[in-house]
DNA sequence: AATAAAATTTAGGCAAATCTAAAAATAAAT
DNA sequence: ATTTATTTTTAGATTTGCCTAAATTTTATT
Protein backbone atom coordinates (compact mmCIF):
# COMPACT_ATOMS: atom_id res chain seq x y z
CA UNK A 1 0.00 0.00 0.00
CA UNK A 2 0.97 3.63 -0.82
CA UNK A 3 -0.05 6.84 1.79
CA UNK A 4 -0.26 10.04 1.15
CA UNK A 5 2.38 12.71 3.02
CA UNK A 6 -0.81 13.58 4.77
CA UNK A 7 -1.40 10.26 6.17
CA UNK A 8 2.22 9.29 6.94
CA UNK A 9 2.34 12.11 9.33
CA UNK A 10 -1.08 11.27 10.90
CA UNK A 11 0.23 7.88 11.47
CA UNK A 12 3.33 9.03 12.62
CA UNK A 13 1.94 11.02 15.17
CA UNK A 14 -0.69 8.55 16.75
CA UNK A 15 2.41 6.07 17.06
CA UNK A 16 4.30 8.76 19.04
CA UNK A 17 1.38 9.57 21.07
CA UNK A 18 0.02 6.67 22.04
CA UNK A 19 3.86 5.52 23.22
CA UNK A 20 2.72 7.57 26.00
CA UNK A 21 -0.71 7.16 26.34
CA UNK A 22 -2.10 4.59 24.76
CA UNK A 23 -5.59 5.68 23.68
CA UNK A 24 -5.15 9.03 21.42
CA UNK A 25 -7.73 11.36 21.44
CA UNK A 26 -8.62 13.63 18.53
CA UNK A 27 -7.55 16.69 20.55
CA UNK A 28 -4.24 15.63 21.15
CA UNK A 29 -3.59 14.42 17.30
CA UNK A 30 -4.77 17.97 16.27
CA UNK A 31 -2.41 19.98 18.94
CA UNK A 32 0.54 17.95 17.40
CA UNK A 33 0.17 18.23 13.89
CA UNK A 34 -1.27 21.78 14.12
CA UNK A 35 -4.75 21.25 12.79
CA UNK A 36 -8.47 21.33 13.81
CA UNK A 37 -10.06 18.92 15.69
CA UNK A 38 -12.59 18.11 12.41
CA UNK A 39 -10.03 17.82 10.21
CA UNK A 40 -8.76 14.71 12.53
CA UNK A 41 -11.98 13.35 12.71
CA UNK A 42 -11.98 13.28 8.53
CA UNK A 43 -8.50 11.58 8.29
CA UNK A 44 -9.40 9.15 11.31
CA UNK A 45 -12.17 7.75 9.45
CA UNK A 46 -9.91 7.14 6.23
CA UNK A 47 -7.25 5.94 7.81
CA UNK A 48 -9.78 3.46 9.40
CA UNK A 49 -11.33 2.68 6.05
CA UNK A 50 -7.43 1.13 5.21
CA UNK A 51 -7.61 -0.66 8.52
CA UNK A 52 -4.78 0.92 9.86
CA UNK A 53 -5.93 2.13 13.23
CA UNK A 54 -9.22 1.08 15.24
CA UNK A 55 -11.06 4.32 15.95
CA UNK A 56 -14.51 4.37 18.02
CA UNK A 57 -16.18 8.11 17.62
CA UNK A 58 -15.81 9.68 20.58
CA UNK A 59 -13.43 7.34 22.20
CA UNK A 60 -10.28 8.03 20.30
CA UNK A 61 -7.74 5.63 18.17
CA UNK A 62 -5.14 3.29 18.49
CA UNK A 63 -2.58 2.03 15.83
CA UNK A 64 -3.83 -1.78 14.63
CA UNK A 65 -0.43 -4.05 13.64
CA UNK A 66 -0.41 -2.98 10.32
CA UNK A 67 -0.91 0.42 11.58
CA UNK A 68 2.30 0.36 13.94
CA UNK A 69 4.40 -1.15 10.79
CA UNK A 70 3.96 1.29 8.54
CA UNK A 71 4.31 4.11 11.45
CA UNK A 72 8.01 2.25 12.54
CA UNK A 73 8.76 2.28 8.70
CA UNK A 74 8.54 6.25 8.24
CA UNK A 75 10.34 6.71 11.75
CA UNK A 76 13.15 4.20 10.45
CA UNK A 77 13.24 6.86 7.47
CA UNK A 78 13.23 9.63 9.60
CA UNK A 79 15.96 8.46 11.78
CA UNK A 80 18.33 7.23 9.08
CA UNK A 81 18.02 10.86 7.31
CA UNK A 82 18.79 12.46 10.54
CA UNK A 83 21.58 10.63 11.05
CA UNK A 84 22.53 11.56 7.45
CA UNK A 85 22.54 15.12 7.69
CA UNK A 86 24.72 15.42 11.37
CA UNK A 87 26.99 12.22 10.24
CA UNK A 88 27.76 13.16 6.56
CA UNK A 89 26.39 16.39 6.35
CA UNK A 90 27.86 18.41 9.56
CA UNK A 91 24.68 19.70 10.21
CA UNK A 92 24.04 20.33 14.17
CA UNK A 93 21.04 18.00 15.90
CA UNK A 94 19.26 21.11 16.14
CA UNK A 95 18.64 21.49 12.35
CA UNK A 96 17.57 18.45 11.49
CA UNK A 97 13.83 17.30 12.51
CA UNK A 98 12.25 19.75 9.83
CA UNK A 99 14.13 18.58 7.12
CA UNK A 100 13.88 14.60 7.90
CA UNK A 101 9.97 15.71 7.78
CA UNK A 102 10.11 16.18 4.39
CA UNK A 103 12.79 13.28 3.30
CA UNK A 104 10.58 10.79 5.43
CA UNK A 105 7.96 10.48 2.81
CA UNK A 106 10.51 9.58 -0.09
CA UNK A 107 9.23 6.42 -0.88
CA UNK A 108 11.81 4.22 -2.44
CA UNK A 109 12.70 0.87 0.07
CA UNK A 110 16.13 0.28 -1.87
CA UNK A 111 16.98 4.04 -1.32
CA UNK A 112 16.56 3.10 2.87
CA UNK A 113 18.52 -0.15 2.00
CA UNK A 114 21.37 1.99 0.25
CA UNK A 115 21.06 4.88 2.98
CA UNK A 116 21.19 2.28 5.85
CA UNK A 117 24.46 0.33 4.55
CA UNK A 118 26.13 4.09 3.48
CA UNK A 119 25.80 5.01 7.39
CA UNK A 120 27.20 1.67 8.97
CA UNK A 121 23.35 1.01 9.91
CA UNK A 122 23.47 3.42 12.86
CA UNK A 123 21.50 1.96 15.94
CA UNK A 124 20.54 5.69 17.12
CA UNK A 125 19.33 8.74 15.69
CA UNK A 126 21.13 12.41 16.69
CA UNK A 127 18.83 12.55 19.63
CA UNK A 128 19.54 9.36 21.24
CA UNK A 129 15.90 7.40 19.89
CA UNK A 130 16.83 3.99 18.54
CA UNK A 131 16.56 3.66 14.69
CA UNK A 132 13.96 0.63 13.68
CA UNK A 133 15.25 -1.73 11.34
CA UNK A 134 13.82 -3.07 8.09
CA UNK A 135 11.38 -4.94 9.59
CA UNK A 136 9.99 -2.32 11.86
CA UNK A 137 12.23 -4.14 15.58
CA UNK A 138 13.69 -1.29 17.60
CA UNK A 139 15.55 -1.65 20.87
CA UNK A 140 14.27 -0.64 24.09
CA UNK A 141 17.01 0.71 26.16
CA UNK A 142 15.86 1.25 30.00
CA UNK A 143 16.95 4.69 30.39
CA UNK A 144 16.02 7.09 33.27
CA UNK A 145 15.03 11.00 33.02
CA UNK A 146 17.87 12.70 34.70
CA UNK A 147 15.62 14.18 37.77
CA UNK A 148 15.22 10.62 38.80
CA UNK A 149 18.95 10.31 39.25
CA UNK A 150 20.44 9.27 42.56
CA UNK A 151 23.27 11.79 44.13
CA UNK A 152 26.53 11.47 43.26
CA UNK A 153 26.04 7.90 40.79
CA UNK A 154 27.46 8.73 37.48
CA UNK A 155 25.53 8.90 34.64
CA UNK A 156 25.42 9.03 30.83
CA UNK A 157 23.12 10.81 28.58
CA UNK A 158 21.52 8.78 26.03
CA UNK A 159 18.42 10.69 24.88
CA UNK A 160 15.97 14.30 25.36
CA UNK A 161 12.23 14.62 25.47
CA UNK A 162 11.65 15.98 22.47
CA UNK A 163 13.10 17.58 19.36
CA UNK A 164 12.61 21.48 19.99
CA UNK A 165 14.75 23.78 19.08
CA UNK A 166 14.59 25.74 22.24
CA UNK A 167 14.98 22.58 24.08
CA UNK A 168 18.31 21.31 21.90
CA UNK A 169 19.79 24.67 21.70
CA UNK A 170 19.87 24.57 25.48
CA UNK A 171 21.68 21.41 25.89
CA UNK A 172 23.57 23.24 22.75
CA UNK A 173 24.58 25.70 25.43
CA UNK A 174 24.96 23.99 28.62
CA UNK A 175 27.43 21.30 26.63
CA UNK A 176 25.41 18.92 27.26
CA UNK A 177 24.48 16.45 23.98
CA UNK A 178 24.11 12.50 23.69
CA UNK A 179 27.19 10.65 25.09
CA UNK A 180 27.70 13.14 27.74
CA UNK A 181 28.84 12.15 30.99
CA UNK A 182 27.61 13.95 34.10
CA UNK A 183 26.48 13.54 37.64
CA UNK A 184 24.16 15.48 40.14
CA UNK A 185 26.11 16.63 42.84
CA UNK A 186 23.14 18.73 44.94
CA UNK A 187 19.54 18.91 44.93
CA UNK A 188 17.91 22.46 45.65
CA UNK A 189 14.48 21.63 47.48
CA UNK A 190 13.42 25.40 46.69
CA UNK A 191 12.56 24.90 43.04
CA UNK A 192 13.72 21.05 42.83
CA UNK A 193 16.40 22.40 40.22
CA UNK A 194 20.03 19.90 40.51
CA UNK A 195 23.67 21.00 40.03
CA UNK A 196 25.53 18.41 37.91
CA UNK A 197 29.00 18.04 37.50
CA UNK A 198 30.55 17.47 33.78
CA UNK A 199 33.68 16.25 33.22
CA UNK A 200 36.26 18.69 34.33
CA UNK A 201 34.02 21.80 34.49
CA UNK A 202 32.41 24.15 37.63
CA UNK A 203 28.70 23.16 38.59
CA UNK A 204 26.32 24.17 36.60
CA UNK A 205 22.64 24.59 37.65
CA UNK A 206 19.45 22.79 35.55
CA UNK A 207 15.99 23.21 36.03
CA UNK A 208 13.79 20.81 37.10
CA UNK A 209 11.88 21.12 33.75
CA UNK A 210 15.21 20.59 31.98
CA UNK A 211 16.01 17.30 33.92
CA UNK A 212 13.46 15.83 33.19
CA UNK A 213 13.99 16.07 29.30
CA UNK A 214 17.06 14.84 29.65
CA UNK A 215 17.72 11.18 29.81
CA UNK A 216 20.44 8.67 31.37
CA UNK A 217 21.63 6.00 31.59
CA UNK A 218 23.70 5.11 34.62
CA UNK A 219 27.32 3.74 33.77
CA UNK B 1 7.74 31.60 -3.12
CA UNK B 2 6.72 28.60 -2.62
CA UNK B 3 5.56 25.81 -5.26
CA UNK B 4 3.52 22.10 -4.74
CA UNK B 5 4.87 19.24 -6.04
CA UNK B 6 2.42 19.16 -8.88
CA UNK B 7 3.67 23.15 -9.67
CA UNK B 8 7.13 22.17 -9.60
CA UNK B 9 7.12 19.05 -11.77
CA UNK B 10 5.67 21.41 -14.33
CA UNK B 11 7.65 24.03 -14.20
CA UNK B 12 10.83 21.53 -14.44
CA UNK B 13 8.88 19.82 -17.77
CA UNK B 14 8.43 23.38 -19.61
CA UNK B 15 11.91 23.85 -18.92
CA UNK B 16 12.92 20.95 -20.46
CA UNK B 17 10.49 20.77 -23.64
CA UNK B 18 11.36 24.46 -24.19
CA UNK B 19 15.20 24.22 -24.61
CA UNK B 20 14.32 22.03 -27.89
CA UNK B 21 11.43 23.72 -28.78
CA UNK B 22 11.25 27.68 -27.52
CA UNK B 23 7.13 27.19 -27.36
CA UNK B 24 5.71 24.43 -25.62
CA UNK B 25 2.00 23.15 -26.51
CA UNK B 26 -0.34 21.68 -24.19
CA UNK B 27 -0.10 18.65 -25.51
CA UNK B 28 3.07 18.20 -25.43
CA UNK B 29 3.20 19.06 -21.90
CA UNK B 30 0.40 16.38 -21.03
CA UNK B 31 2.14 13.65 -23.06
CA UNK B 32 5.64 14.45 -20.89
CA UNK B 33 3.61 14.61 -17.51
CA UNK B 34 1.51 11.81 -18.33
CA UNK B 35 -1.48 13.61 -17.37
CA UNK B 36 -4.78 15.00 -19.82
CA UNK B 37 -5.16 18.43 -21.90
CA UNK B 38 -7.48 19.42 -19.91
CA UNK B 39 -5.51 19.46 -16.97
CA UNK B 40 -2.32 21.40 -18.36
CA UNK B 41 -4.87 23.84 -19.41
CA UNK B 42 -5.56 24.51 -15.66
CA UNK B 43 -2.36 24.21 -14.57
CA UNK B 44 -0.89 26.81 -16.65
CA UNK B 45 -3.82 29.38 -15.60
CA UNK B 46 -2.39 28.75 -12.45
CA UNK B 47 1.17 29.36 -13.14
CA UNK B 48 0.20 32.12 -14.60
CA UNK B 49 -1.02 33.68 -12.05
CA UNK B 50 2.18 33.35 -9.93
CA UNK B 51 3.74 35.01 -13.08
CA UNK B 52 6.37 32.75 -14.07
CA UNK B 53 5.68 32.34 -17.41
CA UNK B 54 3.74 33.67 -20.78
CA UNK B 55 0.65 31.83 -21.36
CA UNK B 56 -1.44 32.10 -24.86
CA UNK B 57 -4.19 30.57 -24.86
CA UNK B 58 -4.71 28.34 -28.11
CA UNK B 59 -0.27 29.28 -28.62
CA UNK B 60 1.52 28.13 -26.07
CA UNK B 61 3.45 28.41 -23.34
CA UNK B 62 7.19 29.78 -22.16
CA UNK B 63 8.85 30.72 -19.00
CA UNK B 64 9.71 33.81 -17.89
CA UNK B 65 12.76 34.74 -15.96
CA UNK B 66 11.22 33.70 -12.42
CA UNK B 67 10.36 30.70 -14.10
CA UNK B 68 13.14 29.46 -15.67
CA UNK B 69 15.26 30.55 -12.39
CA UNK B 70 12.57 27.97 -10.15
CA UNK B 71 12.87 25.54 -13.32
CA UNK B 72 16.82 25.51 -12.78
CA UNK B 73 17.16 25.46 -8.80
CA UNK B 74 14.85 21.83 -9.12
CA UNK B 75 16.99 20.62 -11.83
CA UNK B 76 19.87 21.66 -9.88
CA UNK B 77 18.35 19.59 -7.03
CA UNK B 78 17.65 16.40 -9.15
CA UNK B 79 21.25 16.62 -10.78
CA UNK B 80 22.83 16.76 -7.17
CA UNK B 81 20.46 14.06 -5.96
CA UNK B 82 21.67 11.74 -8.70
CA UNK B 83 24.88 12.19 -8.40
CA UNK B 84 24.70 11.17 -4.45
CA UNK B 85 22.46 8.42 -5.20
CA UNK B 86 25.54 6.75 -7.77
CA UNK B 87 28.83 8.23 -6.16
CA UNK B 88 27.86 7.41 -2.55
CA UNK B 89 24.74 4.83 -2.25
CA UNK B 90 26.10 3.18 -5.60
CA UNK B 91 23.14 3.09 -7.58
CA UNK B 92 23.72 2.42 -11.31
CA UNK B 93 22.94 5.29 -13.77
CA UNK B 94 19.17 3.76 -14.60
CA UNK B 95 17.97 3.43 -11.50
CA UNK B 96 18.29 6.84 -10.28
CA UNK B 97 15.99 9.18 -12.47
CA UNK B 98 12.23 7.82 -10.62
CA UNK B 99 14.24 8.41 -6.55
CA UNK B 100 15.36 12.22 -7.89
CA UNK B 101 11.96 13.20 -9.23
CA UNK B 102 11.28 12.93 -5.94
CA UNK B 103 14.18 14.04 -3.80
CA UNK B 104 14.34 17.24 -5.99
CA UNK B 105 11.05 18.37 -4.25
CA UNK B 106 12.45 18.25 -0.46
CA UNK B 107 12.50 22.31 -0.08
CA UNK B 108 15.64 23.40 2.08
CA UNK B 109 17.90 25.30 0.68
CA UNK B 110 20.81 24.58 3.10
CA UNK B 111 20.65 20.95 2.64
CA UNK B 112 21.35 21.55 -1.23
CA UNK B 113 24.63 23.76 -0.21
CA UNK B 114 26.08 21.12 2.10
CA UNK B 115 25.35 18.23 -0.48
CA UNK B 116 26.32 20.19 -2.93
CA UNK B 117 28.99 20.46 -0.89
CA UNK B 118 29.19 17.20 0.39
CA UNK B 119 29.41 15.53 -2.96
CA UNK B 120 33.12 17.89 -3.87
CA UNK B 121 30.71 20.26 -5.96
CA UNK B 122 30.37 18.06 -8.99
CA UNK B 123 29.71 19.54 -12.17
CA UNK B 124 28.02 16.91 -14.11
CA UNK B 125 25.03 14.42 -13.30
CA UNK B 126 25.59 10.56 -13.81
CA UNK B 127 23.85 11.12 -17.26
CA UNK B 128 26.65 13.72 -18.35
CA UNK B 129 24.50 17.05 -17.67
CA UNK B 130 25.47 19.78 -16.11
CA UNK B 131 24.64 20.29 -13.02
CA UNK B 132 23.34 24.30 -12.43
CA UNK B 133 25.13 26.21 -9.38
CA UNK B 134 23.09 27.88 -6.77
CA UNK B 135 22.28 30.81 -9.11
CA UNK B 136 21.20 29.36 -11.91
CA UNK B 137 24.34 29.01 -14.46
CA UNK B 138 25.12 26.35 -15.94
CA UNK B 139 27.58 25.04 -18.33
CA UNK B 140 26.68 24.76 -22.33
CA UNK B 141 29.04 21.65 -23.35
CA UNK B 142 29.19 22.01 -27.08
CA UNK B 143 28.73 18.18 -27.93
CA UNK B 144 27.78 16.52 -30.90
CA UNK B 145 25.51 13.17 -31.40
CA UNK B 146 27.97 9.73 -32.25
CA UNK B 147 25.72 10.11 -35.37
CA UNK B 148 27.05 13.23 -36.74
CA UNK B 149 30.90 12.38 -35.86
CA UNK B 150 33.28 11.73 -38.88
CA UNK B 151 34.82 8.42 -39.30
CA UNK B 152 38.66 7.67 -37.92
CA UNK B 153 37.95 10.54 -35.08
CA UNK B 154 38.70 9.82 -31.08
CA UNK B 155 35.59 11.03 -29.09
CA UNK B 156 34.22 10.62 -25.02
CA UNK B 157 30.95 10.18 -24.18
CA UNK B 158 29.46 13.57 -22.58
CA UNK B 159 26.07 12.99 -22.27
CA UNK B 160 22.54 10.89 -23.51
CA UNK B 161 19.77 12.07 -25.14
CA UNK B 162 17.41 10.78 -22.43
CA UNK B 163 17.00 9.08 -19.41
CA UNK B 164 14.81 6.20 -20.51
CA UNK B 165 15.92 2.65 -18.85
CA UNK B 166 15.60 0.78 -22.24
CA UNK B 167 18.35 3.31 -23.45
CA UNK B 168 20.77 3.38 -20.53
CA UNK B 169 20.27 -0.47 -19.88
CA UNK B 170 20.85 -1.00 -23.91
CA UNK B 171 24.08 1.75 -23.08
CA UNK B 172 24.77 -0.74 -19.97
CA UNK B 173 24.78 -3.82 -22.00
CA UNK B 174 27.06 -2.33 -24.54
CA UNK B 175 29.67 -1.18 -22.06
CA UNK B 176 28.83 2.21 -23.15
CA UNK B 177 29.20 5.27 -20.32
CA UNK B 178 30.30 8.87 -19.75
CA UNK B 179 33.58 9.27 -20.41
CA UNK B 180 34.04 6.07 -22.49
CA UNK B 181 36.42 6.78 -25.36
CA UNK B 182 35.18 5.66 -28.66
CA UNK B 183 35.53 6.26 -32.50
CA UNK B 184 33.58 5.42 -35.74
CA UNK B 185 35.37 2.88 -37.78
CA UNK B 186 32.42 2.44 -40.66
CA UNK B 187 29.45 2.90 -41.56
CA UNK B 188 26.79 1.21 -43.00
CA UNK B 189 24.77 3.15 -45.41
CA UNK B 190 21.65 0.32 -45.71
CA UNK B 191 20.33 1.63 -42.42
CA UNK B 192 23.04 4.15 -41.18
CA UNK B 193 24.06 2.02 -38.79
CA UNK B 194 27.60 2.69 -36.97
CA UNK B 195 30.57 -0.07 -36.36
CA UNK B 196 32.59 1.63 -33.73
CA UNK B 197 35.52 0.88 -31.62
CA UNK B 198 36.02 0.96 -28.41
CA UNK B 199 39.54 0.65 -26.58
CA UNK B 200 41.09 -3.24 -26.97
CA UNK B 201 37.44 -4.43 -27.86
CA UNK B 202 36.12 -5.56 -30.84
CA UNK B 203 33.95 -3.88 -33.40
CA UNK B 204 30.33 -3.42 -32.27
CA UNK B 205 27.08 -1.98 -33.94
CA UNK B 206 25.16 0.82 -32.98
CA UNK B 207 21.86 1.39 -34.76
CA UNK B 208 21.42 4.96 -35.93
CA UNK B 209 18.64 5.87 -33.22
CA UNK B 210 21.25 4.50 -30.74
CA UNK B 211 23.77 6.36 -32.14
CA UNK B 212 21.83 9.55 -32.15
CA UNK B 213 21.07 9.45 -28.40
CA UNK B 214 24.55 9.36 -27.80
CA UNK B 215 26.38 12.65 -27.22
CA UNK B 216 30.35 12.84 -27.96
CA UNK B 217 33.12 15.22 -27.63
CA UNK B 218 35.89 14.76 -29.63
CA UNK B 219 39.62 14.46 -28.12
C1' DA C 1 -29.99 13.95 38.82
C1' DA C 2 -29.77 18.02 36.43
C1' DT C 3 -26.87 21.33 34.45
C1' DA C 4 -22.63 23.24 32.70
C1' DA C 5 -18.29 22.54 30.37
C1' DA C 6 -15.33 20.23 27.31
C1' DA C 7 -14.47 17.19 23.57
C1' DT C 8 -15.87 15.40 19.33
C1' DT C 9 -18.45 14.88 15.24
C1' DT C 10 -21.37 16.53 11.46
C1' DA C 11 -22.66 19.74 7.92
C1' DG C 12 -21.39 22.61 4.48
C1' DG C 13 -17.67 24.87 1.90
C1' DC C 14 -13.22 25.72 -0.36
C1' DA C 15 -8.80 25.03 -3.07
C1' DA C 16 -5.65 21.94 -5.54
C1' DA C 17 -5.19 18.63 -8.88
C1' DT C 18 -7.08 15.51 -11.55
C1' DC C 19 -10.63 13.40 -14.95
C1' DT C 20 -14.34 12.89 -19.09
C1' DA C 21 -17.24 14.83 -22.43
C1' DA C 22 -18.62 18.71 -25.05
C1' DA C 23 -17.63 23.09 -27.21
C1' DA C 24 -14.63 26.25 -29.46
C1' DA C 25 -10.59 27.69 -31.91
C1' DT C 26 -6.87 26.82 -34.97
C1' DA C 27 -4.56 24.38 -38.68
C1' DA C 28 -4.72 21.37 -42.68
C1' DA C 29 -6.75 19.58 -46.76
C1' DT C 30 -9.62 19.60 -50.45
C1' DA D 1 -13.04 29.30 -49.45
C1' DT D 2 -15.21 25.49 -47.36
C1' DT D 3 -14.86 21.47 -45.10
C1' DT D 4 -12.35 18.37 -42.13
C1' DA D 5 -9.12 17.22 -38.71
C1' DT D 6 -6.47 18.46 -34.81
C1' DT D 7 -5.60 20.99 -30.83
C1' DT D 8 -7.08 23.36 -26.99
C1' DT D 9 -10.31 25.09 -23.77
C1' DT D 10 -14.53 24.98 -20.99
C1' DA D 11 -17.99 22.76 -18.17
C1' DG D 12 -19.01 19.80 -14.75
C1' DA D 13 -17.40 15.99 -11.44
C1' DT D 14 -14.39 13.72 -8.17
C1' DT D 15 -10.92 13.04 -4.41
C1' DT D 16 -7.95 14.74 -0.83
C1' DG D 17 -7.21 17.58 2.86
C1' DC D 18 -8.31 21.31 5.10
C1' DC D 19 -11.54 25.04 7.32
C1' DT D 20 -15.67 27.29 10.36
C1' DA D 21 -19.88 26.94 12.66
C1' DA D 22 -23.40 24.19 14.54
C1' DA D 23 -24.97 19.98 16.61
C1' DT D 24 -24.08 16.13 19.44
C1' DT D 25 -21.96 13.34 22.89
C1' DT D 26 -19.29 12.64 26.86
C1' DT D 27 -17.41 14.28 31.22
C1' DA D 28 -17.36 17.21 35.17
C1' DT D 29 -19.70 20.03 38.56
C1' DT D 30 -23.13 21.54 41.32
MN1 LIG E 1 6.73 14.37 7.69
MN1 LIG F 1 15.37 12.41 16.03
MN1 LIG G 1 9.59 15.48 -9.50
MN1 LIG H 1 20.20 13.05 -14.95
Amino acid sequence: MNFSIAEENYIKAIWHLQQADNNVTTNELAAELQTKPASVTDMLKRLKEKKLLNYQPYYGVKLNADGKKVALSIIRKHRLWEFFLVEKLKFNWDEVHAIAEELEHVSSNELIKRLDDFLGNPRFDPHGDPIPDGSGKMETLNQISLHELKENISATVTGVGDQTSSLLELLNKKNISIGTKLEIKQRNSFDASVEIKLRNQPLITLSEQLAKKIFVKTV
